[in-house]
DNA sequence: CGCTGTTGTGAGACCGGTCTGTCTCTGCTA
DNA sequence: TAGCAGAGACAGACCGGTCTCACAACAGCG
């Protein structure tokens, strides 16, 4: 008789490992949308399929699980999203800086658009001592260090105050897309291409572009 | 004989308006601190000394006291503070845009910086048909029509993507100031000069930056 | 002037629901 | 058989909202 098919062959170690990739799914789903207050663990674990107890094994409490979902919100949205879209468009530093805008666009127009998690937990909490916001000022502050390299690297003088300035304009239109205003991304990207303008940087800007000298 | 001194002589009428005044006052100061998912119905009564039942009798449920709130932060902020104070500003249309930053300024390095209430409200309510949030957006629109007065006043064309923009610069620096950088306010004013700039506003500009030396 | 009924208030008990976090029981699987 | 995971009861705290009770001020009336 012929041997059975091989069944799931999920040992326990990596049964825990999916038990726990499905906790930490759940709650980057609940989390990013409604925000960690408005998110109980009940919650999380009805949709993870997963019992309280285990979910207390992996995180001593719902604090370490929202430690660990702005985490992979970092991993997730600010690396594996942001940057890797704004990569993925080649093109001189000024072009890039101004590609975050265009990505913004397509965001703030997306149905179930869900805000930045960073910011809206960072404004859920009062505590200035409160290790989750500390934590949330922190992703706020990586941000930065990548618009940083793109100032750097399209030859702004103070990078840093360059990156500051920028990160205003991105959120200040993530909460006008959060108010409603659809054309958020593009009002911003305005303001971006006279900043990057008095900074000198031309290379890629449309106008830039237009205005370029002819060749002879 | 002399009549009795006038005891308070508090009627029920009068003395009913001032147990009112001490919920919106204790609602305010909580509210506009921590935020209205954050502070429960008991501490407001602790505070202002009330009965339960005085509250409930002036305010039907929790939402009702924060619209209060949010109809008494316009009166005390947007109104009585933010727009005295640039209206006090005398100053070509200009100038007074710039003045919003100056006034954003010291609001940022008052040590009880609290944020903009509007903002932090409307990103504690996920539920986008929720009264509340519904208010919180139309509280904020509020203060573009101020924006967009200014920006006309100013000639510029398109008054109304003008406020849009400038709110975007208050918001992000309101953002930022959140974070804890300090110095937001004065970042978010010189984008704002070269918006300024852009749209053909020169009055008052080198004014302004004369006035600005004031070294603390 | 003095008494009494009415009204509105402060204080707080109480109710049902929800929250985080702990514990027990049961069943599946190696 | 041993161990882990799911299901859910449970504890303690807190929430919004309702209700009771005692007290103080006032109006009407003898």
């Amino acid at each position: 008789m012929a041997l059975a098919p091989p069944p799931p062959k999920i040992g326990p170690a990596l049964r825990a490992a999916t038990a726990r990739e499905r906790i930490d799914q759940s709650a980057y789903e609940l989390f990013s949308r409604r925000g960690v207050r408005g998110v109980g663990i009940d919650e999380v674990i009805a949709r993870s399929g997963v019992a309280k107890m285990t979910l207390y094994r992996h995180y001593p409490s719902k604090n370490h699980l929202v430690l660990a979902f702005l985490r992979r919100r970092e991993e997730l949205w600010t690396r594996g999203w942001l940057q890797a879209e704004v990569e993925r468009r080649k093109g001189p530093p000024g072009t890039q800086l101004l590609a975050i805008f265009e990505v913004f666009d397509k965001w703030f127009r997306r149905p179930d658009f869900e805000g930045c998690s960073f910011i809206n937990v960072l404004l859920e909490i009062d505590d200035e001592a409160h290790p989750v916001r500390i934590a949330t000022v922190a992703h706020l502050a990586n941000i930065r260090v990548f618009l940083r390299q793109l100032a750097a690297a399209a030859g702004v003088a103070d990078a840093d105050a360059f990156a500051r300035q920028w990160h205003i304009l991105m959120k200040g239109s993530i909460v006008a897309a959060g108010e409603g205003d659809i054309d958020a991304a593009l009002r911003a990207r305005e303001i971006g291409r006279l900043l990057l303008l008095h900074e000198g940087v031309h290379e890629g800007l449309g106008a830039a572009k237009a205005a370029r000298p002819k060749r002879r």
